[in-house]
DNA sequence: CGATTTGTGTGTATACATTTG
DNA sequence: TCAAATGTATACACACAAATC
């Protein structure tokens, strides 16, 4: 992070005097925003301290606060008690990954597909789907949370990854990122705080950011966050919530151990925070790893959001999650389910339904599974010492050391030809010591074009 | 609305002061939302003006001014300058509308659906998508915002109700409600300010609740809103926004006519509102109605979103719905739309696509123009002296007197085995002189079934 | 129509918490 | 370990705006 040197110099910014009118706080606000959006303050540069601006501005120095509150609410500038007031490092730009626009003459190991090579098998389940004596049923404004037995195949579904619920604790939305869109608005206010992994699920940062919802970074070991540090930040700051993806951390591919859960567990229940569990590499891991019992939601029922998508286990296009939860939020979720999507479609989740019930959706599991196993086989041949992690996440998390700028690491590697994402997109704070790559397995053609890919990657790094 | 009589009397609330900690104005308001939720202080009562509530309490009158506004971003209250602080009509529950949990046994013309009986059309051309050779391409990640023929196809739809537009700034959503979020949090902050109707749609007004949005009412004639009413509100606060349904509002009917859309569009233009244009009831109107030229998005395009819903007029199972917007917005749109749904179902998507090109979406309208045309009829049989209001409207807006409890009215008719709403429901803001009920046709399934219910509804009323 | 009531917006004073050195 | 630097939270004073009578 970019520290600027003038620290005890001429502020690094003294807005015009003359410029300042009345409301002073909304003049300055939008003076600083003109500053940071037109490029002339850079990303870490410290802002001076309110007493100090305020003086020369020859005002109170609350009045400042107010202005760079307000800055703080459009994440342009974050602020550290002790230490100052900073332009944010994603000021100007968004960190949100999607499928859209990726140059075609690039590698892909960035955005993390979900090895589409099963799809004909979905493609075969669409055409008997269709072939059903019920298919109108399918088409109406009816069951906007799922038809009954599409709910029965989903808990039937989530069973296998422990969990257990009834169908009015559940709810079929459209994907993961959906889910978490309608839990954010329906169990949190704007200004609430959620504590995260250091580094998170990007989209989770940006859809929080949006809905002006604050993360609190917590760090974490090899086992995952550590219950400690959630303890002692719940103590300091008003924590309303927690994410977490447990089966596999997205970017950092950690499992959380069973002792852990338990340990945060503990913290939760204490602090009443209500965890939004993101278990989309549930089949990655239940029944595969040896340490996994249970997810978090056995062992905090009342307070969970519990998420399972079926884009990465089945089928990507098909956009169909299930949301598990507490009898408490039913009423809020559901509300929220009816002002943001009214309805998932019908269609699509009997197709999901279908592939469940037919026993194909563990078919398609299981070729994934085996493309995920080769795929990290062939990141091992190119990156052997990065032992820890998930052994079939479709992604892996690259420890890089010495290159310092992250904008113009992955420049390079684009105009060498592949697309890799760096950690400071997945950071859900402001501190970043370490540096990795986020590298998808899944989004290549094929072997040989993964393979391509990592050469390239490993031969930059060298 | 009740008006509390004990105006110059004791305070209709005080809390006791034993129970005041520190901070006061955390503890106010969670005394008073205590008092609200349990029932004590019932709606419409009106609670003690700041400056009395401090003094009686020995302190500072805007510590009162902010437990009030804490209670009144929950949607529990709400102020009128010089009148004072109420608490809200609808502070315990919600007035969001669904397919959810209707009795069986009840005729429903509370839900509007869109006349299902054409879905058998739907289920054919299902079949047809199903069987093209490039199935398997709808099932990926790719193409968040539509397939590039997808979305010619949707811009050609919408050319016949007036909108000219490119596939840059368009993107396939999941259905009108979904696109009016996605508007929402991509292009309002909590705390702004959107124009409506006095009386509007109810699933809107929630979700601007739930996003901490303020709607602003604004008072209309049988033309539309007010222009000058518009105005005035704009030069008084500071509005962000402005959410209409030119072609056919809901609940109202009302089609804004053409010229009464020029004028909102100057107000519009000059105060710089962004435009939200619901038009899923384009389809009624665009080329039927003599006085309709275009939507207003033609007027303004750089600062409007345009939806076009197909769930009313070609199948509401498949969530699919077309948002245009300026290029502009576009930015900020896209960003919202990945973080809220990643991606639309392809395979709805197409299947609505291949309606367009097949032509069968055409024959779908005029069928439910048809069943439209002769509900409408039927309820004209019962409801005649109701002339004003669209002629094809899926549901009609019926003044009623003399009743004066809501609650009971709709009540009284579940009773009698029938579900309507009330006007109370669809109140942007708090006031309401007059009452409705809004009759829904479109979801009984049978004519006779519609006349049974109506007949209820009328000997009801006599 | 002007005084009064009542809510809103803006700037300020003060106590406090956290980080740094 | 403590003091200085720095941001945060809370309460207050006052000018203003809108509605009412």
């Amino acid at each position: 992070m970019p520290v600027n040197s003038f620290d005890n110099f001429p502020m690094s910014w003294k807005p015009d005097k003359k410029e300042l009118k009345r409301p002073f706080y909304l003049s300055i606000a939008s003076l600083l925003e003109q500053e940071i959006m037109s490029g002339l303050l850079a990303p870490g540069t410290k802002l001076p301290p309110q007493r100090e601006l305020a003086d020369f501005l020859d005002i109170n120095f609350t009045t400042i606060t107010r202005a760079y509150r307000l800055c703080m609410a459009k994440g342009l500038i974050y602020a550290v008690t002790g230490s100052g007031t900073f332009v944010s490092p994603n000021a100007a730009r968004s960190v949100t990954i999607s499928a859209d626009k990726i140059s075609s003459e690039c590698i892909d190991l960035g955005f993390v597909a979900s090895f589409e090579q099963s799809n004909d098998i979905v493609a075969e389940t669409v055409k008997k789907v269709i072939d059903k004596s019920y298919l109108e049923m399918l088409l109406n404004y009816n069951d906007p949370t799922g038809l009954p037995h599409q709910k029965k195949a989903g808990l039937n579904w989530m069973e296998s990854f422990g969990i257990r619920s009834d169908s009015e604790c559940m709810a079929i939305v459209s994907g993961s990122q959906n889910a978490l869109a309608i839990a954010l608005v329906a169990l949190f206010e704007p200004g609430n705080r959620i504590a995260t992994d250091t580094y998170t699920y990007a989209n989770f940062i940006e859809l929080a950011k949006m809905l002006h919802i604050k993360l609190v970074p917590i760090p974490g070991d090899q086992f995952g966050m550590l219950p400690g540090e959630l303890e002692n930040q719940c103590c300091q700051t008003d924590i309303h919530g927690i994410f977490l993806m447990p089966s596999c951390g997205n970017p950092t591919t950690i499992m959380i151990s069973d002792s852990r859960k338990q340990e945060l567990a503990t913290v939760i229940r204490k602090h009443r925070l209500i965890l939004l569990e993101d278990d989309i590499h549930a089949f990655l891991t239940a029944g595969i790893e040896p340490d996994y019992k249970q997810p978090m939601f056995e062992l905090l029922p009342e307070q969970t959001v519990y998420i399972c998508g079926t884009s990465k286990s089945i089928c990507s296009g098909l956009r169909v999650a299930y949301m598990v939860f507490g009898e408490a939020l039913r009423k809020k979720i559901l509300q929220a389910i009816f002002n943001i999507n009214v309805k998932t479609s019908s269609l699509d989740a009997e197709i999901i339904t279908e592939l469940i019930l037919s026993g194909k959706a563990f078919e398609i599991v299981s070729r994934k599974k085996q493309l995920a196993q080769s795929a990290n086989s062939v990141y091992e041949e190119f990156f052997p010492q990065n032992s820890s992690g998930h052994r079939l996440s479709f992604y892996r998390w690259l420890p890089i050391q010495g290159h310092c700028n992250a904008e113009k690491i992955v420049a390079d590697l684009e105009q060498a030809g592949i697309r890799v994402f760096h950690s400071n997109r997945f950071l859900s704070g402001h501190t970043a010591s370490d540096q990795y790559l986020r590298i998808a397995l899944s989004s290549t053609n094929s072997l040989k074009e993964l393979r391509g890919g990592l050469e390239i990657l490993k031969q930059y790094l060298s």
